[in-house]
DNA sequence: CAAATCAATTGATATATGTCAACCCGTCGG
DNA sequence: CCGACGGGTTGACATATATCAATTGATTTG
């Protein structure tokens, strides 16, 4: 592994206060590697070997049931994913696929559960983490099932531009197809969606998205601290 | 707090493994209390001052937005809810209120803190069960996400029955307005899921659930360990 | 006991969302 | 350049779900 990938790796959350040789030992154990677009890295049923580290490139995380698919969440670099079903030693949840050229990290996940063991730093950074993906899916929950597929639509776009910087016009960071299974909805209806939000001054062009109204906008996504506020 | 509640508390799996001295501590600085039914414990966006412990009753979690309210879960004794917030030192994502008369022990967030610094096996009791709370929360967004309204019903009521003992016929736990909210639909929707489970052999009559036909309900309700077993 | 209340149900209807088929329009490879 | 392909869009339609109003039936309360 590349030092400076050990370097960014190491200032991620769950792993900038731990024991340096705990630290090295952990990354002893674990692979690289480059992965091309649209490989399944793991299929949910099956015993979680390994805590997954994004550094580059993207990965969806999606369940299926009875023949449907739905995504669940994107990972971007450079977090982890599947921490709680590590620490659980539990078989996966959800499936995850590369959507792009990505390069994952793998470590044994009884590494990790022995090093918790070992390190108080590490364990309090695991807590805060699985802590935070637990709101977080609290919140999608809430916004599954308190909003309308418009509404989420629309708040989505304001977190989205919030993202982005802030500025009035921004790109959508992935295919339509796949922000339509992440709102819950069809393609067909999200197309639809766009169009219901014209009159509170959204434009779409491909990908870019443009709030001509602010205001308007928010005034109907009522966007919610406790649902659209990621960092809490 | 009488002893018997002592010892019960000091059983739950977060409690079990920690020293005697810090288990001691913790409960010193706890309040217990006894509530009337419908009383809000605790509201969205409030300061996580305290982890609750249902003793006795039950407790509903629960979320607003937009006039709008949903059923999250429900507390049964003996357990915890809020660690999350807790841990974090985050602001409530959901409130609560007690379903009926219930009696509440409240720990100091702040100790429950500083005793998962002291604490090693408290540590990892809090890690496995915050894991725990991921998943079932995963799950519960993959049932939402991936079954229809009826599904939800059948699925839920193969769940029921499992926890229940196994019978054709049991209880439901709580009253139906309740379960639709729960399972994310209204009180009406829920009484006709309720007779378009009829053909699959499932009769009502109040709250008691008769499944005549186990394996046509299960034919159509195709439950899955990775949706509807909450022990994984 | 009678009145009031509230959960549950039912029917009629409106709205939201999904499905299917067709089409448009870029991209990519021969 | 052409044609195949795939994502996106659109329209027509079907289905799912919510809403509203009215009724029932059980429970509570004065």
């Amino acid at each position: 592994m590349p030092d400076s990938e050990y370097r960014d790796i190491r200032k991620l959350d769950l792993f900038a206060q731990m024991a340096d040789d705990n630290f090295t030992s952990l990354m002893r154990g674990a692979y690289v590697q480059n992965f091309p677009a649209q490989i399944e890295l793991i299929t949910e049923g099956e015993p979680s070997d390994f805590l997954h580290i994004v550094i580059s490139g993207s990965v969806d995380l999606f369940s299926t049931w009875n023949g449907r698919e739905t995504s669940m969440a994107t990972v971007r670099p450079i977090s982890t994913f599947i921490l709680a079903a590590t620490i659980k030693d539990a078989p996966y949840l959800m499936s995850a696929r590369t959507l792009e050229k990505s390069r994952i990290a793998l470590i044994p996940s009884q590494d990790v559960r022995a090093i918790f063991d070992a390190d108080m730093n590490f364990a309090r950074a695991v807590v805060t983490e699985l802590a935070q993906c637990y709101r977080s899916v609290i919140k999608a929950q809430k916004d599954l099932k308190l909003r309308t597929s418009l509404e989420r639509l629309a708040n989505y776009l304001l977190r989205q531009q919030r993202h982005a910087g802030g500025a009035a016009a921004f790109e959508l960071s992935f295919e339509k197809r796949r922000l339509a299974s992440v709102l819950g909805m069809t393609p067909e209806n999200l197309s639809r969606a766009f169009k219901g939000l014209q009159p509170y001054g959204v434009s779409v062009t491909g990908t870019r998205i443009s709030i001509d109204n602010q205001a308007d906008l928010e005034r109907f996504a009522k966007p919610n601290p406790l649902i659209d506020d990621f960092s809490t």
